[in-house]
DNA sequence: CCGCTCATGTAACTGGTTACATGATTTA
DNA sequence: TAAATCATGTAACCAGTTACATGAGCGG
């Protein structure tokens, strides 16, 4: 690892969707290492982020040299340990990024491998559709649990936005469960 | 473009997104030029795929070559143009895609660029915040018109399961404005 | 005949992933 | 002391993207 003398120079591009995710997890569990932060994308309910080694340890440099964090060294025996930290420059940056610009795609829809599956069901027989909707309702049911789970520990943890933030989770969850709840019914039912 | 004659032997993996979800627009709209599936990709109001041309022609060229379209090749000028068609193999793969084994990641809810945001609200004053969630709101109200306005059409048009697919986006765009309104009247209200 | 849209395709890049290599600490 | 887990990092890969190059047909 290189870790040069705070060259603070800054992105030259916008941040990207991990690099802000990162940043925002070292602001809320500072001072924080690199194997925290893997662990809190591990531990996380959705699969969006993996919490590769491979993606955070070259991100948290990024955020380190453009300034947005610093990191302090601690050995640990030959080798070095960080403990992360954000700066006023990474501050500005996390409330840049909520005061800026909202770009569309940010706002539309995101991609769904369920629902994709479910616009060419048409080519399924009447039994194999309904294993495949009930498994997926099964399936979705149990996530939300899960989820349910998440916003309840977030909840009683303290932090408002954060609740916030995974009770849109949870609305979005169910809504897929009745959406499911309806297709079942209507595959049921059978009136091909 | 190569093109050779139909070597016919399959991947040797599974289909990525994009590839399943290139042949079943190639199945739905068959016969059917790269150019159409592209405009369907641009047409669709969401953004997860571009319908990038440097993603797309080499999609419909490798399902050609594991025999999952056959492509009949019309001349225009000294162009090459082929019109795609779904094979029985090409049938097959959508089939076992549909029947086959759900993944966790498929089932577990996707990622939210706006909702990550939310998560760090509290970095914000009251002022900045009301305006983030207004403009996240009245952008989140705008989509969930278009929605709409697709779903009314897709209803329309008639396929059961396409327009399944599409209530389910219905469904998830209507439950993020149901939660953001909750998040912008309790911002309002401003107990802080 | 000039510019616009239809149409096909490649090259370079990006933002992540998996797989691997390695060292330190804890526990059976 | 061996095995598991904590912890840090790199290399090779992958699935998409943007940007570009190019050609054909058509309307003014």
């Amino acid at each position: 690892m290189s870790h040069p003398e705070t060259p603070q120079v800054g992105p030259d591009r916008l941040l990207s969707r991990l690099e802000h995710a990162v940043l925002g997890l070292v602001w809320r569990g500072q001072p924080c290492t690199a194997y925290s932060v893997r662990q809190q994308f591990k531990a996380s309910p959705s699969s969006h982020f993996s919490g590769s080694a491979g993606a955070v340890y070259p991100a948290l440099q990024r955020l380190q040299r453009w300034g947005l964090l610093s990191a302090e060294s601690t050995q640990r025996g030959t080798r070095n340990s960080y403990s992360y930290a954000v700066t006023d420059a990474g501050i500005a940056a996390l409330r840049a990024w909520l005061n800026g610009p909202l770009p569309d795609e940010d706002v539309s829809y995101s991609f769904d491998p369920l629902r994709t599956r479910v616009y060419y069901l048409a080519l399924l027989g009447a039994a194999e559709r309904l294993r495949f909707v009930q498994e997926a309702l099964e399936r979705t049911r149990a996530q939300a649990a899960l989820v349910e789970a998440d916003y309840d520990r977030k909840k009683a943890a303290g932090d408002r936005f954060l609740t916030a933030g995974v009770r849109g989770v949870l609305c979005e969850v169910q809504a897929r469960v009745a959406w499911l709840e309806e297709i079942a019914s209507q595959v049921a039912s059978g009136d091909d």
